[in-house]
RNA sequence: CGCGGGGUGGAGCAGCCUGGUAGCUCGUUGGGCUCAUAACCCAAAGGUCGCAAGUUCAAAUCUUGCCCCCGCAACCA
């Protein structure tokens, strides 16, 4: 039997799941479910990426073990897995010993393969930056961030030989695998290509910065580097470094789908560790496009942050399935507004599908005393069309044409509407009575709708059940095979059950509605507990004045040098987006100072006029520019655009501010 | 010359690789139906396919140049 393998990326645990996260998984699992469908072994994994610095220093803030915040995040992608009905047959925590053993024995490999050597390499090092500096980044030989001498640290390293593999990747990109590309959709392949093209590098593949990581064997001090430990995971599930080779013979190589952002790991670094440790490359990188919102990146001031769990709690976890593969031109960026959502949900699930299944299944039950037709129909348009949507939809999801596999579906159940309009049963019902011919018009309509079930099953299993059970079916989503794509599934003369509307519809303006108020209560109200784990998306969310903030003693404020200064000359910093190069003048001093005002701000605005500055402010280098100060404005909530704090033209330069 | 994505009826998108009457969903307008979740069905209006040049019998589709939008990266001390 045919096997296939999918996997989405693991998800790192400083990260409280969001949408992009859900977005992936339900994809993943949509296509594992078509396919096993199709009557493949199928496998699925999916899990979570625990080591790290990131993880360390949250671990750090809170004094406890780094393995106490994996732990604590981790249940929650697998308890959301479950809330979405993810079909995985396997979750991995790269902090589990098969990892670690997998990772070793990947290692053993490459080196093995004569791949790795050990490097030192030297630069500056500031410890509270964790980082090394070249030496053209440094402020006379100070760190350009905190100021401090810096000493030349010599760190040894392992390197791993990727640049040996560079002719052997572009002979992947070139062929594919299986006559298929190995990157989908082929235009992303054009990314890697000319990134392997301009010259590989070898990669450093240790870290002794790090403590949270895999230990590298035989280099104590030395943990794994994080994509090196990551990557591996896909193998590692399959049992590689265990002993047991049996998941992996049976499935390996996979089907990576991920997001476009991670894609040079998995179409440069990965397939290059494979070649070296003598094992396959992956059958094929899928790499989809993102989740925008409103066209705009998400940020919670603005209230447009995608909340699945309320969408879920309105909607049900169906919906959300469904306009994720309905509303998404996979592969392409997507934005995602309530509005859209909304329209789909009406469209599609109310109005469309859970409309026809409920005139189809009362009509037929009034007609024929609760149950289904007692005799079949094999001749009409509903069985043209439900072909033509099989086909449809088989090539789709074979070509990653997601929308289009859901299209077929949402085509189908509007030409069994249509036919139902056509055919007129309710008129046929009183004027003739219950005849052979209405029970075959309703043959058609419910067996019209099976199919539509049946097709759905990989994209919204629990609906597909439930269309099922309505039917007077007593078969489950991941029951359903290819045979049961067949005409005549249905059973006759059995009871129908009485159901609610399976999608009500939703009123748009109770909807937005309650939704604005939830958003007021959150912007009012300081969060109880507020979140210890810094999500992805915190970065984005601008401050906001908060009572709960800690108060400082003045002699803090007094620490502040803040004196009114005079721009005498600016210009936009060449190449930057938003950097104002400004010379000030404070009392008799020139500096030059940088601020990240060129958005809103002309240097002709500026000149000669008078701001506020902080004057005792560490140097800093912004783009190869020195600034030695910080000029104040206030950040419009909306927008984050700054507003300077204007003073009058009569306050001398130099005037101190307190 | 940092990397990438996009510009197609009012909105959101498909089509572009493999040139040949411009398609889908929503919206709008008119009509129909009353079985169904104020749902459904039919019809119509609405497009210089960002701009320009080129290749071709034929260009949304191929080539070149340009314009505009949006992500990412470097930068808001």
């Amino acid at each position: 039997m045919a096997s296939r393998y999918f996997t989405t990326p693991i998800y790192y645990v400083n990260d409280r799941p969001h949408i992009g996260h859900l977005y992936t998984t339900v994809v993943t699992d949509a296509l594992s479910r078509f396919w096993r469908l199709r009557g493949e072994d199928v496998r699925m994994l999916t899990g979570t990426d625990e080591h790290g610095q990131n993880i360390e220093k949250v671990a750090k803030k809170e004094g406890v073990a780094p393995i106490v915040i994996a732990d604590r995040h981790a249940p929650t992608f697998q308890k959301l897995w479950q809330t979405f009905g993810i079909a995985n047959d396997d979750f991995i925590r790269t902090t589990e010993p098969r990892h670690r053993k997998g990772v070793e024995e990947i290692i053993r490999r490459l080196d093995a393969a004569g791949d790795l050597y050990t490097a030192s390499h030297e630069g500056w090092y500031c410890p509270p930056c964790e980082a090394f500096y070249p030496e053209k980044d440094l402020v006379e030989g100070k760190c350009p961030v905190h100021g401090t001498l810096l000493e030349l640290q010599k760190e040894e390293n392992v390197f791993f030989r990727l640049s040996k593999y560079g002719d052997r990747l572009l002979k992947l990109y070139d062929e594919g695998v299986d006559g298929k590309p190995f990157v989908y959709p082929e235009s992303r392949l054009n990314e890697v290509r000319s990134f392997v093209a301009a010259g590989l590098k070898d990669l450093s593949v240790s870290r002794t910065s790090i403590s949270w990581g895999l230990p590298f064997p035989g280099r104590p001090g030395h943990v794994v580097y994080v994509w090196l430990d990551a990557l591996v995971n896909y193998v590692t599930a399959l049992g590689i470094g265990s002993g047991d080779m049996s998941l992996y013979e049976r499935y390996w190589p996979g089907i990576h789908v991920i997001g476009k952002d991670i894609l040079r790991f998995h179409a440069v670094y990965w397939p290059a560790f494979l070649m070296s440790a003598g094992m396959p490359v992956p059958r094929q990188i899928v790499g989809h496009g993102w989740w925008l919102r409103d066209a705009r990146k998400m940020s919670k001031s603005v209230g447009n942050v995608v909340r699945p769990d309320e969408l879920v709690a309105a909607f049900g976890v169906d919906a959300l399935r469904w306009h994720f593969l309905a509303a998404m031109s996979f592969g392409q960026d997507s934005s995602f507004s309530d509005e859209e959502f909304l329209s789909v949900y009406t469209a599609d699930l109310a109005n469309g599908l859970g409309n026809t299944l409920s005139r189809a299944v009362k009509m037929a039950g009034d007609a024929f005393g609760g149950k289904t037709p007692g005799e079949v129909c094999g001749d009409n348009e509903i069985l043209t069309a439900a072909r033509e949507a099989a086909a449809a939809w088989t090539s789709a999801f074979e070509g990653y044409r997601l929308q289009d596999a859901a299209g077929a579906v949402r085509t189908l159940v509007t030409r069994i509407d249509g036919y139902i309009a056509a055919k007129e049963p309710w008129k046929k019902a009183k004027a003739e009575g219950v005849t052979p011919a209405l029970h075959r018009i309703h043959f058609a309509t419910l067996e019209g709708l099976r199919m539509a079930a049946c097709l759905l099953a990989p994209i919204a299993p629990r609906t597909a059940t439930e269309v099922f059970r309505r039917l007077g079916i007593d078969k489950r989503a991941e029951d359903v095979r290819e045979s049961d794509l067949a005409w005549g599934g249905l059973p006759l003369n059995v009871p129908l059950p009485h159901a609610p509307p399976l999608f009500p519809r939703a009123d748009a303006k109770e909807y937005f509605a309650s939704k604005e108020k939830s958003v007021e209560e959150e912007k009012a109200a300081p969060p109880a507990q507020p979140d210890p784990i810094p999500s992805s998306l915190s970065k984005q969310i601008s401050s906001s004045p908060s009572s709960s903030e800690a108060k400082i003693p003045i002699d803090d404020f007094l620490k502040l040098d803040l004196r009114i200064g005079e721009v005498i000359a600016a210009e936009k910093v060449e190449k930057s987006k938003k950097l104002m190069k400004m010379t000030v003048k404070i009392g008799e001093e020139t500096r030059s100072i940088v601020g990240g005002i060129a958005l809103a701000y002309t240097p002709e605005q500026l000149v000669g006029k008078k701001f506020v500055f902080v004057a005792n402010l560490q140097p800093a280098k912004l783009m190869g520019i020195e600034s030695n100060g910080m000029i104040l404005a206030a950040t419009i909530p909306e927008t984050g655009e700054p507003s300077l704090l204007m003073v009058d033209a009569s306050v001398p330069s130099g005037a101190k501010v307190k």
